[in-house]
DNA sequence: TTGACATATACCCATATCGGAATATATATT
DNA sequence: AATATATATTCCGATATGGGTATATGTCAA
């Protein structure tokens, strides 16, 4: 057996540029496939293939509205993503920033 | 042709668990790739593969000690990542810690 | 210069992945 | 039931990828 499965985390799914396309698309709203294929200006099935990618780990949800499917994307599903990022946090340079993160980190929750 | 380009991105780069794991080793210090040989138990050829990819994205930086070579995670390449997955704060479901975004965002910088 | 050590690169193989085309499935309409 | 519409799945070909093994490159020590 050669080279590790991947398209079945979270980062692997926002690897792709479309895919963090369609994700940015169905943030603010959902929509049906037809819609980000329109948008988007890519075939139909390719659409549907990233679509299912990201479903597959959550990061899009549907739900069927007569013959249309309507997806949305699942925000919370990105924090990981950005918690691991922001473990980085510490060894960034700017000064500026890091005091600011610091504040953030103690302060007012 | 077919199958876009991968390893190009920062995206890309971190999509792979073992090169996120090496990032994590070389945050707080440099090490030399033995080290990260024996830490990860991987082949050799291997880490130098996964330092290539991430060098090749700034994601890490060499500096040559006698016939070592020293990596160290370039933490600053990390913030495009950081700050995309930041903008879907708004849509995070905990409504705590909305409102301690929104005011990171306005107040004290 | 020769040999040991540290790391990088080349090459091969098995598999994953993407795009495209064709087809299947589900639902609405008539 | 037949047809149209919306979306999903399957199949195919081209290429990318990761791991392993062998080999090349670079540096230090004797």
């Amino acid at each position: 057996m050669s080279r590790a499965a991947t398209t079945s985390d979270v980062f692997n799914a926002i690897a792709e540029s479309r895919r963090r396309e369609i994700l940015e698309l169905l943030a603010s709203q959902e929509r049906p496939v037809g819609d980000i294929v329109d948008l988007l200006g890519l075939e139909q099935p390719s659409v549907s293939k990233h679509l299912r990618v990201l479903r597959d780990v959550d990061l899009v949800r549907v739900r069927r509205e007569g013959r249309q499917m309507l997806y949305r994307t699942n925000a919370d599903a990105i924090r990981p993503l950005h918690d691991w990022a922001g473990g980085f946090k510490q060894y960034w340079r700017n000064q500026l920033q890091r005091i600011k993160e610091r504040a953030e980190e103690k302060g007012q929750s």
